[in-house]
DNA sequence: CAAGAGCATTAAACGCTGTTCAAGAAGGAG
DNA sequence: CTCCTTCTTGAACAGCGTTTAATGCTCTTG
């Protein structure tokens, strides 16, 4: 029998049956599947894996997690509890900007998670915190209504779009200078194609080469968010720090 | 043997085998993958599944692609050339804001592409040609350097991001919809602590209620696209109309 | 202290997956 | 007609998420 009796909703409507033995826990259980993610990516993670390493059976786990995408959604949560809004903030476009890159380490230390946030409603406690606290300081900043939620909206969705911008970008990098022989004869002919075709981006490109990937992200990063809270400034009526 | 004898780099390295008879395709694989991929999204995609959706047994299909995440990278490819700038474009803002109205389009047609977009670098001819695209229109506005490349994730960042979020919002109300029995009362003690916890959330949850998703959605993302611009406009060398 | 209830775990199985590979069919070339 | 390349098959492998009956185990009760 899994963990309880209906099997309709969210993980977090099915609270966890409060066990007598120790040997197995929901957070252990979390605690190793964020390990295995955070070592071997998503396609690490097996139910079999999670519980070998816990000196048990794949069976086991179902007592304690309704499904894998349970388990997912609970590692999710776990990591995002990690994002952290700096220290008291009178400026709003410092803690909206201290928050955002925060919420960008956190992504970069756990990649795996993009994917879940991006195919998984997030509805954890850790995730709704989080909210709450941009939502305040977006309130604070003047902003009401709808355009409350479009300018909380607007700055996740940079961070989240940035992060994955990067994450592929590195990943390219890594499989480029990863293979061996194969990859010259090829890639030079789809290159010279592509550098004739689209000059714009060729230039792009040779430009990157010479460039440190992560002060460069970071750039970009900082770039994009500045852009948009200029953007909102306009639209808020505390357009001025505090 | 697979589609080429060295299996170091991408697919768009490998190029297809001319085939003497037609009842296989690369591109008839890919249209069989893309179908099924929006019918029925990521989990219902099986090599066996697109190989009886032809005809044929599942090892076949192994002669033109080397690899199910090959195959994907194929799809994810083939929706990109969806997007489409507008017409003639005179202003760089109309067209930018043209360019990232109609990425969004083609990633709400094809939800499971974002999840590609996320876990994959995207080096593909129709990828290519869009960054091409959007490059030219920032620096047709005065972007050069690495502010160029910055503007651009920029923006292409926003869409991401946005429809990421739209999609997760989307998936949530039906979630909620949908369940029937079970969920009504845990839900609602859930609900009670949430909205306990974190009352400018609860306010802005309620306030959702009442709204159409579709608008709205779009309100958000040409809100956050407008801030996003507005900030970009004030950080190049043609701030106003060409 | 013994009996019993109920929690926790196991082992085995099911049906599915991506992928490989030897074997065979099918068509064009000499 | 035969050879050779191109393509397809069918079976197999290892692994996956998940279910289920049976089995310990611990705690509570008598």
């Amino acid at each position: 029998m899994p963990s309880s009796e209906s099997s309709g909703g969210s993980v977090w409507l099915r609270p966890e049956r409060p066990p007598r033995d120790r040997r197995l826990t929901r957070e252990r259980i979390v605690d190793v599947a964020v390990a295995v993610l955070d070592a071997e990516g998503h396609r690490g993670l097996s139910m079999r894996r999670v519980a070998t390493e816990l000196g048990v059976t794949a069976g086991s786990l179902y007592w304690y997690v309704h499904t894998k995408d349970d388990l997912l959604e609970l590692a999710l949560d776990r990591v995002l509890a990690e994002v952290r809004a700096g220290p008291g903030t009178s400026d709003w476009r410092d803690g909206l900007a201290a928050l955002a890159h925060s919420n960008r380490a956190m992504l970069l230390r756990h990649r795996w998670a993009l994917s879940e946030l991006t195919v998984r409603p997030n509805l954890g406690p850790n995730a709704l915190a989080l909210a709450e606290t941009g939502l305040r300081l977006l309130e604070r900043a003047g902003f009401a209504g709808s355009d409350l939620d479009a300018a909380m909206a607007a700055v996740n969705d940079h961070v989240v779009g940035a992060v994955i911008a990067e994450v592929a970008w590195r990943d390219t990098l890594a499989r480029m200078s990863g293979t061996g022989s194969g990859w010259d004869e090829r890639a030079a002919e789809y290159l010279r194609q592509v550098t004739e075709r689209h000059p714009t981006l060729a230039g792009r490109m040779a430009a990157t080469g010479e460039v440190d990937v992560e002060r460069e992200s970071e750039r970009r990063f900082a770039f994009g968010l500045g852009c948009l809270l200029d953007g909102l400034a306009t639209r808020c009526a505390t357009p001025s720090p505090s």
